[in-house]
DNA sequence: GCCATTTAACTAACCAGTTAGTTAGTTTAA
DNA sequence: TTAAACTAACTAACTGGTTAGTTAAATGGC
């Protein structure tokens, strides 16, 4: 990536559309995220390493610093990029015009969905979420402010009002969205240690689908009374492995 | 600590119990390992310092060198000290005779309380589970296999057991135990965001305790079939603060 | 019971390798 | 010719680990 010299050959300055050099460093510096965001969630910030970023990226060390100033603000871009994603993911399904029941379940569904795609958002949500040590994080409010807030906020509401109108079971509606996030970013975050445990490969296509509805499964007994907590929709299960 | 020259005037070489030489050696020794596992929880492996591990014990560096040869093993320590710890607590709770409902609730319990009384494990736990990164754990497999594969075999027995006699509601049995263990760790592990997303304390007592009411009703309301999903067993929840 | 010797516990100072970040300069499109 | 994109080489600080030594108990010979 980025040793990219070719293509520049097809010299036409045709307005709309931002000139060719602009791109290629939009592009750049897109990789460099992308190859920051796989290493930061293998191996957190402090074991990161800078060059291993600018290798995998395939530009010089010195362009970390062009495009993102120091470490930690590198660190702090692929944050919001991760949860600013998967932010907007879920909201989307949350504005939906649904039932209590059926939105409750799309919604925990977008969220395995979102987590599920790839390896690296797990572990980059739970890096984040854990960190408090002595540098404490310059980031932490402001990811859980902008963007978990008002993920937060509007499921706890959902549950709420699917309890007043008698839909759901009574339960402790904060603590409920705490569980459910649990279940799906657990079981990816831990799924090397799930692998050993287990003696079985925890990622692929068919344990990813199982595991979506043992969770369902978990959420609708929890809040549907009484039966009726099938879990009928499988929904899209992406990334097999073995 | 390990500045005490004093209580060595007591010089009585009675038969049994080590010289006091080697108690005060082993002392230190526990005051390492326990600064060690305090740090290696903040900050991860990459994040630790040896040098803060070694203030905060009151120690010279050399020390843990001298003690536990490297890094990497004195992390091994550390980690085999929780999680042995873990182990020995549940598999007790586990070979209790008890019938399956009282027994998965009280294993849950029993997990809910010793990942609650420190805050140092769920860090520690979660950690370990994530990493698999350039260098991979050299302690996960043993870790995986010594300690952490007898419990979820006897949970996952257990689980099976309630469902063969018609106790519990069929659900996944090994998705179960990863989402009960999710539940107890992820909540504790990522209590500094928690407590910025909904704006309060999540480790004050009362928290605390309504958190394990919050966990045992889903663990009832998915397992036990109908009615009767009642949290009885509120049982102890320490660690006050704020 | 005394003293020389050994040994375990412990430390100050140091070293070599690593790493985030800088600088001075080159290339290339506009 | 200018400026943005990009790099090779360098530096200052840090950090895991070592070393050479000190202190004070334990040991053994007499």
């Amino acid at each position: 990536m980025a040793t990219a010299n070719k293509a520049r050959v097809a010299r036409r300055p045709l307005r709309k559309g931002p000139p060719a050099v602009q791109r290629e460093a939009a592009e750049t510096r897109a990789a460099i995220l992308q190859a920051a965001m796989r290493e930061f969630a293998e191996e957190g910030i402090a074991g990161a390493r800078m060059e291993a970023i600018a290798d995998a990226a395939g530009v010089n060390k010195a362009l970390l610093h062009y495009y993102f100033d120091d470490k930690e603000r590198l660190y702090g871009e692929a944050l919001d990029h991760v949860f600013a994603t998967l932010s907007r993911r879920v909201l989307q399904v949350l504005e939906r015009d649904l039932p209590p029941r059926e939105k409750i379940m799309a919604y925990a569904g977008a969220h395995f969905d979102f987590i599920a795609a790839s390896p690296i958002y797990p572990r980059l949500v739970q890096r984040e979420m854990m960190r408090a040590g002595r540098h404490g994080s310059p980031h932490m409010r402001r990811i859980g402010e902008r963007y978990l807030r008002p993920v937060f906020a509007r499921v706890v509401a959902l549950l709420r009002q699917g309890m007043a109108s008698g839909q759901f079971r009574q339960v402790d509606a904060e603590n409920f969205v705490v569980s459910l996030i649990a279940m799906n970013v657990f079981y990816f975050s831990s799924a090397p240690m799930m692998a050993i445990v287990s003696r079985r490969n925890p990622l692929t296509a068919q344990r990813i689908a199982d595991r979506k509805a043992a969770v369902m499964d978990v959420v609708a007994a929890t809040l549907f009374p009484s039966g009726a907590a099938a879990a009928k929709d499988a929904g899209p299960a992406r990334r097999a492995s073995k």
